[in-house]
DNA sequence: GCCGTTTTCGGCCCGACTGTTTTCAGTCG
């Protein structure tokens, strides 16, 4: 069971006891220990009751409850709550309206135990009935209902999010009243998707500016909109919360507005242990304010230094902050090379001298063209002789284009077996050795560890490409033990790959966390099929910083002279 | 259910918007 799993439990449980009408700091409790698993950089499974004890929020009945999960694949006390709040009742939560106590109210006077005895109720007008229900509400649930018929909406990619933005932010800066615009939320976090897009303004003027969003063409739907906040949905779905204050609180506002909800909470708790306020209008002793122009202010006041956005899940960053042990974040300007690429020799879309141009107009001072190997014929994959003929090419663009190193590379498949596509004595002739999983994906978690601890043992392998395979809204991640996995990388001085592609975004942030902790070296690569394409480094960056990785975890931060170094 | 430079009991983060009310509960972020 992994910590996705154990989270869904944990989170059900807190919702039904809500329905129930339970304590609710008893049921934030659940919600809490939800989050922290969902979050938590190794697995749960492997952890006894004292080590799961020593995570804050979790104390010694949900460690009880964990293990017991972890060791049964089930819990009494979610058998039980299932018998009182039906699965079909459950799923009313995510009408947009419902929450728990009108879920209750539904429950107990009409008898509702689904959506469609929900349906049935509203198309028979019994909704307005209820205390709290009216006509608005009732054609609200009916018009929910039958949208959600259609496919949930997919979160999306940051990559998209990033133009989006672009256009959005250009739109708004029309409007004379706006003083300041940022996009905070998920987005400043630089998450890998997004679920909706939170935009922070200043403005004397708020309404102006409310005026202005409402006029974006997307707009496909209009939520909510008041004197300082307002929220739309674009045609594609999405959601688009702009809230506006007076600019003496920006700074407040941007770091109650970037969150996470958890960083957020983590620092109201701080303030309220001084006797101070935390809102979006800024830190107050009494009603008098301490700090709300600038986020360091608001920061300093807390006594904490600033933050990088990357940072705030509430995953230690604070505890990091007050012992004064925050990372030094890398940046893509640390970056000197990359080491994952691709030409026309195989499914790439340009040659290797317009790769090697692109390359260097990027910045990098040498890069690896890693063509795939034979085993993939849809790319026309290289074999030895094809290996051989490339380096002789390579060589020749290298005395055309100065100014940059071109390494000789290959991405070569891990193969069923875990044994690799092309012999050692190719391998061994190379500069640089991706190696990736490209079949069978979805085989079980036992012998996908095999398999990709076999590639990791050969010695010619420099790095794990892509290792979990996920692609983010089409393909879920292969599964296997990463420890497992980062102990054979440690041992054989392996890396791991930050495959930068937008819907890649692979090893994701808390698997740079745990492969830092574990002492394994990570490459962060574009996986280039295209010139343009140096340009996503800047996503795998913000990934690895998600992960609190520094320049020293990162291999192609280093000269070439150093790169040999496997340690 | 968790937690402790006020505490092992009694607290637990904060505010905007909507719809239903006629001062506020519920929901949402």
């Amino acid at each position: 069971m992994d910590n996705q799993e154990i989270a869904r439990v944990l989170d059900e449980i807190g919702d039904m006891l809500e329905i129930t009408g339970e304590n609710f700091f008893r049921v934030r409790a659940y919600r809490n220990a939800a989050r922290t698993a969902k979050d938590y950089p190794s697995p749960l499974a492997g952890m006894d009751k004292e080590a799961l004890q020593e995570i804050p929020g979790i104390g010694a009945d949900l460690a009880d409850k964990i293990t017991t999960l972890v060791a049964t694949g089930d819990l009494e006390m979610h058998r039980d709550l299932l018998k009182k709040v039906p699965r079909g009742l459950l799923d009313l939560r995510q009408i947009h309206g419902l929450g728990p106590k009108r879920i209750k109210l539904l429950a107990d006077l009409l008898k509702i135990q689904d959506r469609e005895g929900l349906k049935r109720a509203a198309e028979q007008g019994a909704l307005k009935g209820i205390p709290g229900f009216g006509e608005k509400l009732e054609g609200q649930i009916l018009k929910a209902l039958a949208e959600q018929a259609a496919a949930p909406a997919a979160r999306m990619l940051y990559a998209d999010a990033a133009r989006l933005v672009e256009s959005l932010v250009a739109h708004m800066r029309k409007c004379r009243a706006l003083e300041l615009i940022e996009a905070a939320g998920s987005f400043r976090r630089r998450r890998d998707a997004v679920g909706d897009l939170d935009i922070l303004a200043a403005s004397s003027k708020p309404r102006l500016v409310m005026e202005q969003l409402l006029k974006f063409p997307q707009i496909k739907e209009t939520l909510g909109s008041g004197e300082t906040k307002t929220s739309v949905v674009l045609s594609g779905g999405l959601q688009v919360d702009l809230r506006v204050v007076a600019r003496q609180s920006f700074g407040a506002a941007l770091v109650y507005f970037t969150g996470s909800k958890a960083h957020g909470v983590h620092l109201r708790r701080i303030a309220q242990s001084k006797g101070l306020l935390l809102n979006e209008y800024g830190l107050f002793r009494g009603e008098k304010p301490l700090a709300s122009e600038d986020e360091e202010g608001v920061y300093r006041a807390l006594g904490l230094q600033w933050i990088a956005p990357e940072l705030r899940e509430d995953r230690g960053e604070i505890e990091a902050d007050q012992a004064h042990r925050l990372p030094k974040l890398i940046t893509r300007d640390d970056l000197r090379g990359d080491l994952h690429s691709h030409s026309t020799w195989t499914d790439g879309r340009a040659s290797i001298e317009e790769m090697a141009r692109a390359a260097k107009k990027a910045g990098l001072e040498y890069f690896a063209v890693t063509d795939h190997s034979q085993r993939l014929r849809m790319t026309h994959g290289l074999d030895p002789a094809r290996v051989r003929e490339q380096a002789r090419e390579i060589a020749a663009v290298a005395r055309r284009v100065g100014g940059i190193e071109i390494l000789r590379g290959i991405e070569v498949d891990i193969l069923d077996d875990g044994k690799l596509d092309l012999p050692d004595d190719v391998l061994g002739h190379l500069d640089w050795v991706v190696a990736s999983v490209h079949s069978k994906l979805d085989m079980d978690a036992k012998a996908m560890t095999r398999r990709m601890v076999a590639a990791i043992r050969n010695p010619n392998v420099n790095v794990i490409g892509h290792p979990s395979g996920r692609l983010i809204n089409q393909r879920a991640p292969s599964s296997f033990d990463l420890d497992a996995i980062l102990k054979a990388a440690r041992e054989e001085g392996c890396a791991l790959e930050v495959n930068s592609q937008p819907d890649r975004l692979d090893l994701t942030d808390t698997a740079c966390l745990a492969a830092k902790h574990a002492g394994v070296k990570l490459v962060v690569s574009s996986d280039s099929h295209h010139p343009t394409q140096f340009a996503v480094l800047e996503f795998g960056i913000n990934q690895a910083r998600r992960g609190w990785i520094e320049p020293a975890d990162v291999l192609n931060t280093r000269p070439l002279a150093k790169l040999a170094e496997r340690r």
